[in-house]
DNA sequence: TCGGTATTTCGCCAATAATCGAATTATATT
DNA sequence: AATATAATTCGATTATTGGCGAAATACCGA
C-alpha cells in the first residue's frame, strides 16, 4: 500500500473505470467485467493491483467474489498529493500556467 | 493534461522526487539533475513527462532552463480523486480495509 | 564568427506492464 | 461423487517505459 502502487493503480484508465463503477455500489468479478471489452483474466489482474494499492477490498461470497471500494488509501492518497502540491503549490512560490514572467523567448505552453 | 498523464507522471519516485525538490524553490535543469544518480537526458524526459501533466512548467532564462512547480495540475487532480473514491468512498458504502462484513448475507440494500 | 555551456533530441536496449487463451482452484448443487 | 459456475493463476506475446551515450540545438560572450 505504498504510494507508489497507488499512483501506478490510478495511472490506468481501465482501472479507474472500475473505481468509478464500484462508487455506485459493491459489483462480483464477473459483473465488473461484463463492462470492458476485455478477457477475464485481465480484469482479475486488474482487481489485484488494486488490491495491493489498497483501493478496493473483496469478499468471497459462494462462488462470486463481491469487490468494494476501500477508503483505506484515500487519506494516504490526500497526504501525498499534500505533501508534493499542496502546502508549497498554494504559496507564493508556485506558477499558474502562463502566469510566468514573459521574457523575451521563454516558455509559452510548449516551450521546446 | 489529462487525468492519465497527471496519475501516470505521479507514478515514478524520480518525478515525485523532483516536484519534491522544487516545493523548495526553483530550480534549473542541471540543478535538478545533480540529485539523481541518472544521465541528464532521462531527467530531460521526466521533465517533458511532468510539463506534460501540468505540474510543472519551463522558463528559458539564458542557456539554463528554471522549471518552477505549477498548480495548475492541482485542482484537476483533486476533482479527480474526489470524483473516483472521495464522496462516494466517505459515504456508508466503502470499506476500511479490514472491517468485517456487518451482518453476513443481506446487508446490501438490493444485490443486483 | 567561434568556442563554451546548458539542455534537449535521437537511436537503441533492457525491464516492466497489459493482454490473451488455456489450465487450475474454489464453491455450490444435484 | 460428478458437474457446473465463478474467478484466478499460468505461460506466452506484444506494447510501453526508463535508461544510456552520442549528436543536435540554443544561447552567451569574446
Amino acid at each position: 500500500m505504498g504510494i507508489d502502487e497507488l499512483f501506478r493503480a490510478l495511472g490506468d484508465p481501465t482501472r479507474r473505470e472500475i473505481l468509478r463503477l464500484l462508487r455506485d455500489g459493491d459489483l462480483s468479478a464477473g459483473e465488473l467485467a461484463a463492462h470492458f471489452p476485455l478477457a477475464k483474466s485481465t480484469l482479475s489482474g486488474h482487481f489485484t493491483i488494486l488490491r495491493h494499492a489498497g483501493l478496493i477490498v473483496a469478499e468471497r461470497r459462494g462462488t462470486t467474489i463481491i469487490y468494494s471500494l476501500s477508503i483505506g488509501a484515500v487519506e494516504e492518497l490526500a497526504a501525498a498529493v499534500m505533501a508534493l502540491l499542496g502546502a508549497g503549490a498554494v504559496g507564493a512560490r508556485a506558477k499558474w500556467p502562463g502566469t510566468a514572467p514573459r521574457r523575451k523567448g521563454s516558455e509559452k505552453g510548449e516551450a521546446r
